[in-house]
DNA sequence: TTCTTCCTCCAAAACGTTTCGGATTGCTTT
DNA sequence: AAAGCAATCCGAAACGTTTTGGAGGAAGAA
């Protein structure tokens, strides 16, 4: 039915293991009986089988994809489809393979992270959207299992990571309203169990202090990386400290609740209020007026993941640690250019 | 290092017949040795290799998804990733794998679809985004790998597939702009490729027909799915033909292409030229104004088609077809409510 | 001649499972 | 006492590869 290497070998006439190595580009066979059997192995269709061959190498050339929450509603930021497209342009280059493992809670308690990995027999995984309170980022981070993560900085013999400068990232957006002029500035944060939020939230008081304004706690929110609960916060903010001219939100899908909010309350974007986002979504560039944000590339991030853990899984790894730039894409949510 | 199902064994007292048999819940193994052997393979952190079982059983538990063409660019409309959410969600819930094929133009000249299924050892395939015209379909198709396509209605022994009534979908598009009075209406189909193109295009006329509305051929033009080339034809028929009051587009992305033509020429929308899409995808109903359009629950789709699949590995698939249903989305591009 | 060396090739073990065809034991029937 | 049966277990083969450690010759060096 299906081709084997032993087929080869015997409409060829030699041992298996000839049929092996001519396959494999050994040197120990006559250049003759190479060209006869890939000859054979191509008349017969001849495909190797990769089960018996990770079988017996012990690596299957397959990396797993570990998102958490991956439900219909989470399609919306193509966060994670853009990193996943990343990953799969890489290794699709390298020639190996990725499964998605989608990890909702329920999943989780049934089986870890490294269980998973192992019983797929995955060489190495890639690890997105992970909240860095999760317990199993202990766990896989403590198994041996080569991985990479995304946006979380951890670093050890098996694991590296990628991410941005989410500190330069959130001071390009906020230098940004400091030269045009605004002075009360809000921020709208993500929760604390991103890496990011507490860069960003960084960046935004360096930023301030570069420019010797003052910062004030009570202008930061926690918009939970939700637009609904952005757009609430905004709106508290807003009724409380009118003074505030400018709000720059830790992702874009906060930016839309605050400008909701915004045009709530009869003001106008960016004349009353300036909006400046964080993530570049597709979205960004079609609200009304369109989003200033602060631009990073996810599918590099996705790429860079899936060649760092390649290279570490083959050894050829010279750091551990990739950080890419970001763009600040001024839109007209923070300046009208009229001409 | 790793524990085998032979370590239990050992530890056990038994044979590894024994243990593989007590793990997989056959019958003539004693409950107080199968107990026994439990306890230890949890004490082990044991985990099945998947490799190993899959050569013997001659079956991965691994589907493959090919997509056509996952590149930066194809982030923008979701269709995709909804897609790829659905199977992984039954995936998931059927403790199968999915591994993702991405096939670019240049890669498909080196390996086959076939080639690719049967080296990774999947059971079967989903196939999404491939043109009618790809000379691969047909070889997949008559492969004896089990396959479920995705809007394509091919059917046979070993293949199924999922789509929505795209004939009904379009003439509840064109019925509502009927409705609101609507007689001049233009169509910006996509290529001629696809399978829904050639359906639509279908369920346009027959709309026109039970309302007696002349069909007039040269208010069809072929946007070829792009947002650029709708733009450009709009803007042809929009002037060629002042007359139109509507356009019917066969993919939102068409339809953000149309409204960017209508406003250039200083038309508003809906009160000059209504606009109706057809996807439901995520910037639908952010654009200004919102796009009304046929919605598919591309997530379903994917489900669906996973499920299918599966079902036929299993050899417990009473059809092979599975028809969903759309549902209209009345936006403000068609009708404003003032109220 | 005898010893090396190089070029080709191969038999067999190994990877971790599942499964087929018994084997053993103790009990019940005849 | 012999035979039959159910319950429980196991040895060994099989899946399709890669790899180890050589074997067999031919050619060159001593």
């Amino acid at each position: 039915m299906v081709t084997t290497i032993k087929d080869i070998a015997k409409a060829a006439g030699v041992s298996i293991t000839t049929v092996s190595r001519a396959l494999n580009g050994y040197s120990d066979v006559n250049e003759k009986t190479r060209q006869k059997i890939i000859e054979i192995a191509k008349q017969l269709n001849y495909s190797p089988n990769t089960l018996a061959r990770g079988l017996v190498m012990n690596k299957s050339k397959t990396i797993g994809l570990l998102v958490s929450g991956l439900t219909r509603e989470s399609a919306k930021d193509n966060f994670t489809f853009e990193i996943l497209s990343g990953v799969n342009q890489y290794v699709s280059e390298v020639d190996y393979d990725m499964v998605l493992f989608s990890t909702t809670s329920t999943k989780q308690r049934e089986k870890t992270y490294t269980q998973l990995c192992r019983e797929r027999r995955v060489d190495g995984a890639i690890l997105q959207g992970i909240r860095i309170d999760d317990p199993y980022l202990q766990e896989v981070v403590e198994s041996d299992i080569p991985c990479v993560l995304i946006d979380i900085p951890i670093e050890s013999e098996t694991v590296g990571y990628v991410t941005t400068d989410n500190v330069l990232g959130a001071k390009k957006a906020v230098r940004h309203l400091l030269a045009l002029g605004h002075r009360d500035i809000a921020m709208i944060n993500g929760y604390e169990y991103a890496f990011v939020s507490e860069q960003r939230l960084r960046g935004f008081c360096e930023a301030l202090l570069e420019a010797e304004v003052p910062f004030r706690e009570q202008l930061v929110a926690d918009g939970a990386f939700k637009e609904e609960k952005a757009e609430q916060e905004a709106l508290r903010l807003l009724t409380g400290y009118p003074e505030i001219t400018a709000f720059f939100c830790a992702s874009d899908l906060m930016a839309l609740g605050a400008m909701k909010a915004i045009k709530k309350l009869g003001k106008r974007i960016p004349e009353d209020v300036a909006v400046v986002g964080y993530d570049d979504i597709i979205l960004a560039s079609y609200t009304t007026p369109p989003l200033s944000t602060v631009a990073q590339n996810q599918f590099a991030m996705g790429y860079e993941a899936a060649k760092l853990l390649i290279e570490m899984l083959e050894g050829k790894a010279t750091s551990h640690i990739k950080v890419l730039e970001t763009e600040l894409k001024v839109r007209e949510s923070t300046f009208k250019n009229h001409e």
